[in-house]
DNA sequence: ATATTGAATAATAAATGAAATATTTATTTT
DNA sequence: AAAATAAATATTTCATTTATTATTCAATAT
């Protein structure tokens, strides 16, 4: 088994880029699995032997795309945190519908892309955790923003941050973001965030 | 298409059970998909043939034993709507354990049965709508004794159950509960259950 | 007449082999 | 030497055949 060359060299780097963009292109169209590599290195200008230097496999050119994607997604919830004039509840909130219609976009939009994500995070639960973590980092954030304005009271910000991840995990899933429409979805949504805001004694 | 005979006759309901024991004995040793007509109906001392004047397919078989498993789910929370000495609060953390405890079982100790009560599931969404249902319902039943109690504020409570039931998704998917510990779901399910009767405001 | 059977047919799944494709390696080019 | 290619090899996929199983139905028994 031969490994690809130095990732550290920036000519290679851009190369990289190249062929994620060039694949990124036929799985959009075509799928993962009805894009061939033969493709992929024409598209780049180069042989389907030469893909071989940059990525160990297809299935990693695959885990690129998704990481890309992934990347994505963190940044339009970094931005979020960034997003002025807003309460932390708003916030919380903005958070939640904002990964709700990245997802659902990309469903409706892109679902070969979304099905190659999912293929993929099926056999990296890895970077699945890792996404996670990074969101759970960003909503921790929120809490103690929140505690500071005095708008929560919130003891333990990344214990309750994993809570709040489990109990928006059915508006992170294909399954049942498929086949209703995003409106009602955000409704939903909205009811669960409204719910964890005030609890049921309030 | 030849049409299974009455249902209100008591002599075809009794053969319909000893139908559906026989074939739940097989789905649960070799699954669903490996058991064949000919084996439950040599199981049931008759021909192949003539389980068709009760069924009027294999995958209504499969229907049948599957709403066996959602009955005796849906009994599982009706006795703990009965348990006596329960608060409210504590009504519904049992309520949200039972399910995840039932569902856990199924999957770790008849894991054939669970692949096909989520077989069945697939084309029948309104088996699951129904089930859905009567776990709002009786959520509701509890959201409403704790607002006679007063330990619940809840204006809305069929809405309320329903955001519930959307928070505490996660704990009824196999997806989530295969491969991790009762124990560690157990924890998140009770985090998830404080978050929601405190809220992040208290 | 009704219930049941068992053979006949239709549908599904498993097995096979051929074609396509991913990956490696020897060779050529830069 | 490094980079790339193109041919060689190893896998996977796909269409086709074969076998199994579900379903129907004419015949038989109750």
């Amino acid at each position: 088994m031969k490994q690809p060359i130095s990732t550290t060299d920036p000519a290679a780097e851009e190369i990289k880029s190249l062929i994620l963009d060039k694949a990124v292109d036929r799985f959009i169209r075509y799928g993962f699995g009805k894009t061939t590599m033969v493709e992929i290195a024409k598209d780049c200008g180069m042989s389907a032997g030469n893909l071989y230097r940059y990525f160990e496999s297809k299935f990693e050119i695959g885990v690129g795309v998704a990481q890309i994607y992934i990347s994505k997604a963190e940044q339009i919830l970094r931005d979020v945190l960034k997003r002025p004039g807003l309460s932390p509840t708003q916030r919380l909130e903005a958070f939640v519908l904002e990964k709700l219609r990245y997802m659902h976009h990309h469903i409706i939009e892109q679902p070969n892309v979304q099905d190659l994500v999912d293929y993929i995070l099926e056999d990296r639960w890895d970077l699945v955790e890792r996404h996670r973590d990074v969101q759970n980092s960003l909503m921790s954030e929120i809490l103690s923003d929140g505690n500071r304005t005095g708008e929560f009271n919130v003891s333990d910000v990344v214990h309750t941050a994993n809570a709040i991840y489990a109990m928006t995990t059915k508006f992170r899933l294909p399954h049942f973001i498929k086949n209703v429409t995003l409106e009602g979805l955000e409704q939903e949504a909205k009811a669960v965030v409204d719910l964890m805001l005030h609890g049921l004694k309030g």
